[in-house]
DNA sequence: TCAATATACTTCACTAGTGTAGTATTATGC
DNA sequence: GCATAATACTACACTAGTGAAGTATATTGA
């Protein structure tokens, strides 16, 4: 069967839009951040001092959302930027006590969601969807 | 693995948005519309004369938004707008000849999207793909 | 009959992304 | 050694959505 018979594109777009607004009600109830600045707010704690780029990278996004939503999180208070000591273009994002104890309080919504998740499929179905987003994620993104 | 591990979440939420980038892209090279208002002109289109509220119902989205995208397709000539007689409140919106026009422009575009969805995979891959896609809508629409 | 409520749409402030065209700063090649 | 190119980020105008509060215009129920 074809991608056109399958409806594959409406069907990611729906899929993906219905899970987002479910994450972010689950988040927004716990207190604090969206789901995009819980995703940002995710690299930047993980990676420690990480460069803009890297993170809109991460995220697959142009550098000017970047710059937009590290200026929202700044002002929130959730992460501090510094200039690179080797590279004076850089800022370093980092993860202020506050940003992380926002991210901490969006753990237990999101295992929420990572659970209707996991009730979703079965056996090896859901590592089957990994790997076919993931190849379809590279071949867009070349 | 788990959804956690697997990191599901973004991996659909960056696969579904750099789709829709590449298809905004096709599109707009074809002239004229984005994939938001082509899925709304298709509704337009199809249904005749409707209520914005019904295109809103239609594409899952609030009246407000309607109201906006109205007014950028109305300003493209590509929708008419007239009150209904019965009920004064209600804008009924119609596709014009230029609009129907510009929706079939998209046709082509949109197959070669379908195309690279076809190219990335292999056997029952796609199949797979669509059912897990739907059993996952099916969980978060109920 | 007419006040209260519901409906259809609007307005506004906001988040969140795009692409294009900039500004600094660093790296590279002759 | 220095013009040129590349890189990291910014600024801006735009699309596209949300939620809350507002304006008309039906609809309803005592």
């Amino acid at each position: 069967m074809s991608a056109r018979e399958l409806r594959i594109y409406s069907l990611l777009q729906r899929t993906a839009h219905r899970l987002k607004i479910k994450a972010d009600t689950a988040l927004n109830k716990a207190g604090g951040l969206t789901t995009a600045q819980a995703a940002t707010m995710a690299i930047i704690a993980s990676k420690g001092p990480v460069p803009q780029r890297v993170v809109a990278e991460a995220l697959s996004q142009r550098e000017s959302a970047m710059t937009a939503m590290a200026a929202r999180l700044f002002k929130a208070g959730y992460i501090k930027k510094t200039r690179s000591t080797d590279d004076a273009r850089i800022w370093q994002l980092e993860a202020t006590d506050e940003g992380r104890k926002a991210l901490e309080r969006m753990r237990e919504p999101f295992d929420r969601i990572n659970a209707v998740l996991d009730d979703s499929f079965e056996g090896e179905d859901m590592e089957r969807l990994a790997r076919a987003l993931q190849t379809l994620l590279d071949k867009l993104e070349n």
